[in-house]
DNA sequence: AAACCGGGGTA
DNA sequence: TACCCAGGTTT
């Protein structure tokens, strides 16, 4: 029952009738057939799903994939429209290595993505976890996908208490141990379904894993305190100002952000430093009769929150900026703005 | 090795 | 409101 082989048939039996349907998958029913998937659709989804739930990339992987069905589509994209179409997904240096991975693959592998997974792990925007899953979900390849989900089934399955990130060269050798020479694409998709669908951070579903027996933590009556982590460090608050100045035709003054560091290369509206402790100074982009709006904005990101004053002005019609630049009613909406922005637009409304 | 990157869901 | 989740790149 323990043995590897046996431990790979029955996820795999129990992946063949629970599978979840996906946009970017193709069922175990149709790659037992011969069917394997688009390794452009497996490599974009791939890349939407890193610290992003699959409910939230379904709508935006259909419009990407609807807008550039192939990767030499994409390689001939403007910037500006990728950037535009990822608003609101987060995480903006995946959507600026998405582009330059398409136009190496055009440029360096003749518009087909490398099966090998060290091929994979040289293109932007592609590392351990990624090459892993396009080389085993896209090409059948058997290497190990160690994400979150491989993560907890690995360190519940062997009741592994060193907590992460430590125990992970130790998941990663449990996970490869694992890993099946038959059907190594439908494997990886199963441990990261079971994962996400039984093996779950809290209140795991034990009763009715397919993996119950083997499971060591299961025995223990440790499984819902697995994995331990390191405790993670308290997150500071930054203060800043924003300033939304709209002309008379409608046009708001936008500037892009630079390419580099936060929200790099997304629209926002101009402003103060964001800095902890005091409000840093701010100056208008433009000369006008600027009023602080009631509220605020709140907004959380990785490593800290943000408070946000926002400032309203009706600008003339030859206004000269000092930063950033108009842009008409059809040049932008709000869906093109980042979380942070869209939501002092929203308190502008 | 440590810091830098958003947004959504749940308790 | 507070907390949880989570790959890749950069420094």
């Amino acid at each position: 029952m323990r043995d590897k082989d046996n431990m790979s048939v029955i996820l795999l039996e129990w992946y063949d009738r629970h599978a979840r349907e996906m946009p970017w998958r193709v069922s175990p029913q149709a790659r037992k057939g011969g069917t394997l998937p688009d390794p452009y659709a497996v490599w974009m989804s791939e890349i939407m799903l890193q610290q992003t739930t699959v409910a939230t990339v379904k709508d935006y992987f259909i419009r990407f994939i609807t807008r550039w069905p192939t990767v030499a589509d994409l390689a001939a994209a403007e910037d500006a429209a990728v950037m535009a179409e990822w608003a609101g997904l987060g995480y903006y240096a995946r959507a600026r290595n998405l582009l330059k991975c398409a136009r190496a693959v055009v440029a360096d592998h003749g518009g087909a993505f490398p099966a090998d997974h060290a091929a994979l792990l040289k293109l932007p925007g592609i590392g351990p976890y990624t090459a892993a899953a396009v080389s085993s979900i896209a090409f059948d390849l058997p290497h190990a996908v160690l994400d979150g989900n491989v993560e907890r089934v690995m360190a519940r399955l062997h009741d592994i208490h060193t907590p992460l990130p430590t125990a992970k060269p130790e998941l990663m050798a449990r996970a490869e141990a694992l890993t099946p020479a038959t059907r190594p694409g439908d494997y990886a998709q199963a441990v990261m379904d079971l994962g996400a669908t039984i093996c779950t951070p809290r209140n795991p579903a034990c009763g009715i894993c397919p993996w119950r027996d083997p499971c060591a933590a299961r025995v223990a009556g440790t499984a819902a305190d697995l994995p331990r982590k390191l405790p993670k460090k308290a997150k500071p608050t930054r203060y800043g100002t924003v300033y939304l100045g709209r002309r008379a035709d409608g046009a708001w003054l936008l500037e892009t952000r630079p390419e580099r560091g936060l929200l790099g290369g997304m629209l926002g509206w101009p402003g103060s430093e964001w800095a902890e402790g005091d409000a840093p100074e701010a100056t208008p982009p433009a000369p006008g009769d600027w009023t602080e709006l009631p509220g605020e904005v709140r907004h959380t990101f990785t490593h800290f929150h943000l408070i946000l004053r926002v400032m309203r002005a009706d600008l003339p019609a030859d206004c000269t900026p000092t930063r950033g630049s108009f842009r008409t009613r059809a040049e932008f909406g709000p869906a093109d703005l980042p979380t942070v922005m869209r939501k002092a637009f929203d308190l502008a409304q």
